[in-house]
RNA sequence: GCCCUCGUGGUGAAAUGGAUAUCACGACGGUCUUCGAAACCGUUGUUCCAGGUUCGAAUCCUGGCGGGGGCACCA
């Protein structure tokens, strides 16, 4: 509608925004169009925001109840009370069962895969709920999605022949008191460093498997073995038969090199090395190819900053192997989303300090723990309210105070305030409003902010900005309550029908909210 | 040294280049004979520094300052 008008007033509308003002006394919908474009035709943009709105109100459009002109030229939209009523409908409508916008798209999200050489700590826990509210928000939209764990299990990596030394009481790499618990519960007579690493990784492996799924409520599609698909099968030497057939390899100093720089890596990379022996990044470049080979439209890694080093050669050798790009956004492949690193925050002498989290010095605060002590409500929004971008300094003082007040509770207690309103009404008499429930300003916002739900889901499945949803949960839990305050629904043995219909609504919204961040939606709390 | 990344109230965070920078915690003050006060309302207080681009900058560009990460024939 407003691109119509754009045309007749000979203006072409390629840059404009038509998006939700962030105030709603700026009504349901703005447009920036006279603003981008006053310059432009040398008008100014007040001049041409009224000039656009004469012409909108040739378009029919029975949803719109008024236009106003605002600022130096906004154009804001309010929606007519049925329109509204309608769009909370879509919106209820789209919680229930999800929109096809990703529609069979398949994704491929592999995340958390720390090494089968100790527990996670609390550093994982922002790949583990980021990478499974993603995935959620993603299957909502109708994609087609794998959760992927990658286990470093390879007997020929340098860190599973570590871990046998440990085992074998030869060296002291990755040594924690949990680790010499399973060593000294397993049999390592008579095997070699790398079988003896392997059994140890194995049992390691498997603990950290019962944690992710029974206590963080994380379930992996496929758990993907380096040594069993990657190694054992020949894949890795596959694919570097490959990569030498395609002449994307060279040799210097007695080893091999693969011409990432070439394809816009910082410089080439050693794949195999003098001695023979492979180097992590050939499996991970079969790994890589094989996601693809499986059918997999898109890749998502979720990385530890740690690895960020490694996001130009991955995507470098995507260029040289022709990976395709994210069908939607044309973006390489794979993506790859880097989480910050957890710190630990003290109080020292000289005021806060961080340091980085050390296994070596005994510092190290396990997700086990973390669960424990707050429970996994608190914890999942606590990881899920951040952008991943955030350095978190984490400070288990600080976490006790937040999770005493933490925003999940307020959430969940405006769901639970709801449920109590419904129980309540069973029996009384159904009474029917006799003018619209939005004319109440409280109503009418909650209505607004409920069908923002659809739009917020779209956005965060595109962009994967996870921690918006946290936000929005938080909003639509404060316009429930605000609600609550103003409009009674129970009166004596009578209640409002039309204001029970929206609180329901309401209700449903908020639950999948937390459904899709992993947290539950008490009925009484 | 080079590369990447982040810098927002007292604290933790949010903000596709848009309107008065938002939210929570903290602090201070109000609101329960009425559907759950785990709530609601009010007060307090913020874009690291200096330039630039733009009608318009927390956001983009340049240069500083500060935090984190990476610069292996380790993963």
């Amino acid at each position: 509608m407003v691109r119509e008008a754009l045309e007749a007033l000979d203006i072409t509308p390629e840059d404009i925004k038509i998006d939700r003002p962030a105030d709603a006394s700026h009504g349901d919908f703005m447009t920036n169009a006279a603003l981008v474009y006053g310059k432009k035709t040398g008008v100014s943009s007040r001049d041409l925001a009224g000039k656009l709105v004469a012409e909108l109100l040739h378009v029919p459009a029975e949803e719109i109840d008024r236009i106003e002109v605002a600022g130096p030229g906004f154009i804001n939209f309010f929606l007519t009370d049925a329109a509204l009523a309608g769009a909370v409908t879509d919106a209820v409508q789209f919680a229930e069962s999800g929109q096809g916008t990703l529609r069979d798209e398949r994704v491929n999200i592999e995340f958390i895969s720390t090494n089968p050489t100790g527990e996670l700590h609390i550093g994982h826990g922002r790949s583990a709920f980021y990478g499974d509210v993603l995935a959620r928000v993603l299957l909502h939209t109708g994609a087609e999605v794998t959760r992927e764990f990658y286990i470093n299990d390879s007997r020929e990596s340098n860190q599973i022949r570590e871990l046998g030394k440990t085992a074998l009481g030869k060296g002291e790499q990755y040594k924690t008191p949990e680790l010499e618990e399973k060593i000294s519960s397993l049999n390592f007579e008579g095997l070699s460093e790398e079988e003896a690493g392997g059994r140890l990784a194995e049992a390691v492996q498997e603990g950290n498997r019962a944690f992710i799924e029974g206590v963080l409520g994380v379930h992996f599609d496929v758990w993907y073995s380096e040594d069993a698909e990657l190694r054992a099968t020949g894949a890795n030497d596959t694919i570097l038969a490959r990569l030498k057939q395609e002449n994307f390899t060279y040799e210097k100093d007695g080893a091999l090199w693969l011409k990432t720089a070439e394809y816009g890596d910082d410089e080439d990379r050693v794949i195999v090395r003098s001695d023979g022996t492979k180097t992590y990044f050939i499996a991970d470049i079969a790994y890589h190819d094989g996601k693809f080979a499986r059918g997999f439209q898109v890749a998502i890694d979720v990385w530890g900053a740690d690895h960020h080093g490694h996001v130009k050669r991955m995507q470098s050798v995507g260029r040289m192997l022709g990976w395709p790009n994210v069908p939607r956004t044309g973006a390489d492949q794979p993506v790859i989303f880097i989480v910050q690193l957890v710190s630990l925050k003290e109080d020292g002498k000289e005021g806060k300090q961080t340091k980085k989290m050390s296994k070596r010095a005994g510092n190290v605060i396990l997700l086990r723990d973390l669960v424990e002590e707050f429970g996994i409500d608190v914890v999942r929004w606590f990881f899920a309210e951040k952008a991943l971008s955030t350095q978190m300094a984490f400070d288990m003082a600080l976490a006790r105070d937040a999770s005493e007040n933490n925003p999940v509770f307020y959430v969940q207690y405006a769901h639970a305030r709801l449920n109590s309103i419904l129980e309540k009404t069973q029996g009384l008499k159904e009474v029917t409003r006799t003018t619209s429930l939005f004319e109440v300003p409280s109503a009418r916002t909650l209505a607004a902010k409920m069908t923002e739900f659809p739009e917020l889901v779209e956005s965060v499945a595109t962009d994967y900005s996870v921690h918006a949803l946290t936000g929005y949960a938080t909003g639509l839990a404060t316009a429930v309550n605000t609600f609550y305050r103003d409009v009674r629904i129970v009166t004596g043995d009578m209640y409002d029908a039309n204001a029970l219909a929206l609180a329901m609504q309401a209700k449903g919204i908020l639950k999948k909210t937390l459904d899709i961040l992993g947290i539950s939606a008490p009925e009484k709390m």
